[in-house]
DNA sequence: AATGCTACCAACCGCTTGTCG
DNA sequence: GCGACAAGCGGTTGGTAGCAT
């Protein structure tokens, strides 16, 4: 398919945002909202490209985002999500509302992946993304070629992090993240599974579809188009939908460990159905149930 | 005080996916 | 069915902070 133009076109701006540019992308979202990334920078006066504005929306700007640690509950749940699903940063930022993928494939990367190691002595690396045994996770595969750069500790523009840096190994606060919508699996009494095809946020039209259901939607289909099949249930249109306002009643920012359990839970209900029942496992859906 | 090294994270890059004509 | 475009995703890079020497 086609690629996007590239973003590397002269006169472009690359690099940390300023809060000039912030307060142009900010003003020009909040009165025009979001979409139309290619040609937003240019109406929007910013000499960024499409994708740049996006991404510093998307992961800094929205409003919506609230920054705080992320909690010793969040942080088991990704570990078990990521358990589950493996490296699909934005179905596990799904699950935790006010978390982004970019924020959560950091974390993991940098205190997550490291930690288990210590835990489980080895055997941490991700599904999707195995890297050599031997390597360091995240900070071994990235030595620094340009090494220590202590002269010049000029802040970049991100001035709000400036009390939040904790020891190491610590939560890492201030970051922005994006809320997304929460897109709850519910069970009903016959244990199916079914997920919202709405979004909850005002999220661009490419948003509502390229949702995290949407990707539930893809992974269920590499179960096997498990969603097709009526006594599964799994993805049926039809029933038992979440609507927003369903949505709303899960507490937005689901901080208690119960809520966040909940989530888990039914997550791994899903993935470890008897799918042989009903669908071919593939390859990558097997992976998952290791 | 200067330098080196590591950790962290924002941002970029390139690929994939979805939509539309 | 095909190609172009828009947007999303995940891996990677590069800049900065902080600690060690």
């Amino acid at each position: 398919m086609g690629r996007a133009p590239c973003c590397s076109k002269v006169g472009l701006h690359k690099g940390p945002w300023t809060p000039k540019e912030d307060a142009l992308l900010t003003k020009y979202i909040q009165a025009h909202g979001e979409g139309q990334w290619k040609s937003l920078p240019k109406k929007a006066g910013l000499l960024r490209c499409g994708k740049s504005c996006r991404l510093r929306w998307m992961n800094y700007l929205r409003p919506d985002i609230k920054r705080g640690n992320i909690t010793p509950e969040e942080d088991d749940l990704i570990i078990r999500m990521h358990s589950l699903l493996g490296n699909r940063w934005s179905l596990i930022a799904g699950r935790l509302p006010g978390r982004t993928d970019n924020e959560i494939k950091n974390y993991w990367n940098t205190h997550l992946c490291k930690k288990l190691k210590n835990q489980t002595g080895e055997d941490t690396e991700t599904p999707n993304s195995l890297e050599s045994p031997q390597e360091e996770p995240a900070s071994g595969s990235k030595k620094k070629k340009n090494g220590g750069k202590k002269k010049n500790k000029q802040k970049k523009n991100k001035g709000d992090k400036d009390n939040a840096e904790p020891p190491k190994t610590q939560v890492y606060l201030p970051k922005p993240i994006r809320v997304k919508a929460l897109y709850l699996p519910r069970t009903d009494s016959n244990n199916t599974y079914t997920f919202d095809s709405n979004s909850a946020s005002a999220s661009t039209n490419q948003e509502k579809e390229e949702s995290p259901l949407t990707k539930e939607s893809n992974l269920a289909s590499e179960f096997g188009n498990v969603g097709e099949s009526d006594d599964f249930g799994f993805f049926s249109e039809e029933h038992d939908l979440v609507n927003a306002s369903d949505m709303e009643c899960h507490s937005y920012f689901p901080s208690d460990h119960c809520s966040l359990q909940q989530l888990y839970e039914e997550y791994y209900h899903l993935l470890n159905m008897d799918h042989s029942q009903f669908i071919e496992m593939s390859s990558f859906g097997e992976s998952l149930l290791v």
